[in-house]
DNA sequence: TGTACATCAGTGAACGCGCGTTCACTGATGTAC
DNA sequence: TGTACATCAGTGAACGCGCGTTCACTGATGTAC
């Protein structure tokens, strides 16, 4: 039966953002559409009146995740302000965003399969990388010179590399020490912005 | 029909070296038994003489995959005995290694993937890893302590993490630019012992 | 404001298809005498 | 060494199943008068 506009754009978005979660936790191809669909609280029939194809549905889960990804990076930052760029990086790096894939960053959850999809999803994933390098290049104090972004790419590198890897092991002592190992190497490479502590500090 | 032992043992391992390049390049769900069997030269109905379930495949190719990429990198580390680690460092993060998943670095092509699999498909990205990173830390000159280790595994994360991002994107200048960021920063972490340099040079 | 009708979000069954797996069969290989 | 028979790697069709997608239908919503 028809449900009133508002409601047919609210179960929209309910599907979007549980595509967005599952497709994070099960893959792409690991998730059909049925179960996603009652996952939603609706039927499968009803996912074509909404979207086009599964990878259109992929798309915007995509565009969804990173940008929810985005945020909780964000608000963890602003709760640190005095070193924001560690406490993202702690955050990232720890177990706990091991563990939790479905909530967590999607370019960890889907960084295999996103590079096999159609361009929509992949320009999904760059816009949303190159909002975090932008973010990160401001949490590093950048110039915005050509220095600055490697640094950036580098420390994204990192930290999306270390992540993949602690969740490919069986060992949780392996999977604790790569996040730990990391950890420190990337406060190194790029030494966070304190107060008290030599240089470049500028406004 | 029958065929020799000898045969047959031949045509199980050209199974495993066709599943190894074809999970790298299409995913563990992305290629079917059929297409699979039908390269290996064979037909489907020959897949379970030789092995338990596609699982049990998905382990074998997946040791077979790091196998031949560990000898990959050895190979380039011994070409360039100067300077083994910058040599490593360049090839893995080349455009050539960014564009060729199907014979490239399996933890970069199935990262994801694998986190969803199995505890033996894990169990061999486990020992792939711990390889990796053994040698990457003999490469480094490494004393075997915390911190050397530590440093293989930023060293290692940045890798796969850079690969992997410079595959998500659609635009070929910013998959570069990621690759090159990547490679400025690593080479910085982590000096490259040169003769003519500074410092604990020791045999 | 009230009535008549068109719209369309959602339902649930059905479509064709390819998947992983099983199986009866084939015939060359390996073995026993 | 030669013969008779058991073995089993490989074949190709078939199995049940779940997939993405389509469709006739429902009935509340939105619109026109």
């Amino acid at each position: 039966m028809r449900v009133s506009r508002t409601q047919a754009e609210e179960n929209r978005q309910t599907v979007i953002n549980t595509a967005s979660r599952l497709f994070r936790q099960h893959g792409f191809d690991g998730i059909g559409l049925k179960d996603l669909m009652k996952e939603a609280g609706l039927t499968q029939g009803a996912f074509y009146k909404q979207f086009e194809s599964k990878e259109d549905l992929a798309a915007q889960a995509s565009d969804r995740a990173l940008e929810s990804a985005s945020q909780r990076w964000s608000a963890e930052a602003a709760k640190h302000p005095h070193d924001p760029l560690g406490a993202v990086i702690a955050l990232f790096l720890s177990e706990g965003h091991c563990q939790e894939k479905m909530d967590g960053c999607p370019i960890v959850a889907l960084g295999s399969d996103a590079a096999r999809q159609g361009s929509e999803v992949k320009a999904s994933f760059q816009a949303g990388i190159l909002a975090h390098l932008e973010v990160l290049g401001r949490m590093m104090g950048g110039t915005g010179d050509k220095e600055a972004k490697g640094k950036a790419i580098a420390v994204l590198s990192t930290l999306v590399g270390a992540v993949t890897l602690s969740r490919m092991v069986n060992d949780p002592g392996l999977s604790r020490a790569i996040l730990k190992g990391a950890a420190n190497q990337v406060r190194k490479i790029v030494p966070v912005e304190k107060p008290n502590q030599k240089g470049n500090h500028h406004e």
